[in-house]
DNA sequence: TTACATTTGACACTTCTTGACAAGACAAAT
DNA sequence: ATTTGTCTTGTCAAGAAGTGTCAAATGTAA
């Protein structure tokens, strides 16, 4: 499970481009790009700007995709993880 | 910046119990314990959990507040930190 | 089959984390 | 001024986790 990841194949494919072309415009292995889309790995803040560059996407998007998994991975299934992410929300507004 | 350490530093204080009584009751070193409260080390949930039950705070405020701070960890200081956080919490409510 | 795209597992390498220890800072009391 | 007790700081080693690459395996279409 990994929203940017999902994103990112699915607009990648609408637009006919392969992995490898993708890969080689952030510098990665193409073995890596495919981790990452389907989210065994993460990429950088970098990373994701410049493929949202590419895809013609708006970097806001997937900036905040990319902290979404990142939110919901520090979570994990934990119980209280609701509880925990609001009162992040609340206690970031300051 | 660390929610979970100010809150059991405040309740240890509260109830004069001293660092290495705390840390003895979740067995680490007292230095370990110091850096906890300061945040600069993380608890995992077990020792959060023992934690509330010693300084008798509920275990949900407790772990809420844990996961705050792991979310917050997670977000750092991106500019996008709200909306990411916010994308995660709708996303999780599935 | 052949050719090409993607996935998988293994690997080296680096960085981060963990718990432990010793030494230092600090205050209170004598 | 020295002792005592609490807390803090820096460092260390072992283990864990992350990063990118390669080669082999799998899938897919002509």
């Amino acid at each position: 499970m990994n929203y940017l990841g999902q994103k990112i194949r699915e607009t990648r494919e609408k637009q006919n481009l392969l992995l490898r072309q993708v890969a080689a415009h952030i510098e990665v292995d193409t073995a890596l790009m495919s981790k990452a889309e389907r989210g065994e790995r993460n990429l950088n803040r970098e990373q994701v700007i410049k493929l949202a560059q590419l895809l013609k996407v708006s970097k806001e998007e997937f900036v905040s995709l990319w902290l979404c998994d990142k939110v919901i991975e520090a979570v994990g299934t934990d119980p209280l993880a609701e509880q925990g992410i609001k009162k992040a929300l609340t206690k970031i507004k300051d």
